[in-house]
DNA sequence: TCCCGGAGGTTATCT
DNA sequence: AGATAACCTCCGGGA
């Protein structure tokens, strides 16, 4: 019987073109790469976004730490959208949320409005910077996810892993947020065998190129401690992310200049794939399927697979049990849950499958879960976290080099003696 | 200074 | 089913 199926055929194999020879082809050896020149990095102040739309006042979103922490939400790489706020000198910003939870302000493009959303001991507030205020407080409600309570899914959880309780204790408040659907399914098109803050600068120009530019906000340099007047020269742009009308003209050249690199063709293929679906509408459909459904549909487009698939199940898609299995869920599976995980030499379909049921067979909300455990890896949440459980990382850690190191001498042990097969 | 491997994966090919 | 290489690009650590 004929191995190709109808997809098969659409997509011809990939010419086994063999890598490049040469490792350094760049064209254009950048001209001089600036020894290090510490540049003075741009930040949001919140002063300045105050002055924006003054007649907007901060409205309380009513709603505890045990609740909500933006602290801990925003900054788990579910959305690459927000960006923090500085709102004092000691603030060491960064300009992406991603792991950080010293912060106490953000913002954020969302649709066609700039919301800025602020923390403070005891709820959260949010402020309409740009765009109608009309119903906002009921839009994050949804986009929080509020109506969903935190906190008895924290005692069930606790109840169930003494560790999890220890440090549900500590970071109140991980949601999940409910995203769009094609942004979230582009964006983490983008994540593949990335970093953050590549993804974040792959969107950013992926936003200002097919997106509708929304508003120009100030920005300062902030440089040893000092912070400069906002730069009148210069401001960010913020453009709202790209409806799928918006990408039509989208090449894979023009992606690929902008450097999305290979992902430039799963973009356009992707795009040409969910048109033929029904657009939008398709997505949003599959808020009301079952996980295996949601999971076989999106693996259909290109540059998708299981991690990415999960990522938009559970981000933007109401797949509250979908786990995202990357190398680092996968290390928290084998260190607290299974330790057999860690003989595994790859993430095959099946240890997947069984990284995520460790979860699953745990936890409701399975995904809410691991975002929870996930935080708790990230190096910013290390102070706040019980000394025993520090130790245990760090120990687990160490070990992971050991391993590591061991695997490493055998491979090339293993390498001197095989007679070189070409 | 240069070079190499890894970074929150996916795809195709080969055992 | 599982293992492996290739893939854009940027960046930090080791030689």
């Amino acid at each position: 019987m004929a191995k190709s199926s109808s997809l098969a055929d659409k997509s011809p194999p990939r010419t086994p073109k063999k890598r490049k020879a040469k490792k350094n082809i760049d064209p254009s050896p950048s001209p001089r790469k600036s020894p290090k020149k510490s540049v003075p990095k741009k930040v949001i102040y919140a002063s300045d976004i105050e002055q924006i739309s003054p007649q907007n006042k901060w409205i309380d979103l009513q709603v505890p730490p045990q609740e909500l922490r933006p602290s801990a939400t925003l900054t788990t790489g579910q959305s690459f959208s927000w960006m923090v706020v500085m709102d004092s000198i000691t603030d060491q910003s960064a300009s992406s949320a991603w792991g950080r939870h010293n912060e106490t302000m953000w913002i954020a493009p969302i649709g066609n409005q700039i919301i800025t959303i602020k923390e403070t001991p005891s709820t959260t507030m949010y402020r309409v910077v740009h765009g109608d205020e009309e119903n906002i407080t009921p839009f994050l409600v949804d986009y929080f996810q509020l109506e969903t309570p935190l906190d008895p899914l924290y005692s069930k959880w606790s109840e169930r892993d003494e560790r999890l309780a220890k440090i549900a204790n500590v970071i109140p408040g991980v949601r999940i947020i409910r995203q769009d659907p094609v942004e979230c399914l582009f964006s983490f098109i983008c994540s593949s065998n990335n970093n953050i803050p590549r993804i974040t600068k792959m969107l950013s120009s992926f936003r200002s190129t097919y997106g509708t530019k929304i508003l120009n906000l100030p920005v300062r340099h902030f440089e040893d401690g000092e912070l400069s007047e906002p730069l009148n020269d210069q401001e960010m742009e913020i453009f709202s992310f790209p409806t799928l009308d918006q990408l039509q003209g989208a090449t894979e050249q023009e992606l690929r200049d902008m450097g999305l690199g290979y992902r430039a063709d799963y973009i356009v293929k992707t795009r040409d794939l969910l048109m033929e679906f029904g657009g939008k509408e398709f997505l949003m459909d599959l808020r009301s399927k079952d996980a295996e459904t949601v999971q076989e549909e999106l693996i259909k487009f290109r540059g998708i697979g299981r991690k990415v698939a999960d990522c938009v199940a559970l981000f933007s898609l109401d797949q509250t049990e979908a786990i995202p299995v990357d190398v680092h869920v996968q290390r928290i599976a084998s260190r607290d849950y299974d330790p057999t995980l860690s003989q595994a030499k790859s993430l095959t379909p099946t240890i997947y499958k069984r990284v995520g049921d460790l979860f699953r067979d745990r936890f409701d909300y399975a995904g809410w879960t691991h975002s929870l455990l996930f935080v708790a890896e990230l190096p910013s949440f290390r102070d706040v976290l019980p000394v025993d459980i520090v130790e245990q990382m760090d120990a687990f850690k160490e070990e992971e080099i050991q391993r590591k190191a061991k695997e490493k001498a055998a491979k090339e042990a293993r390498k001197a003696l095989s007679p070189k097969k070409k």
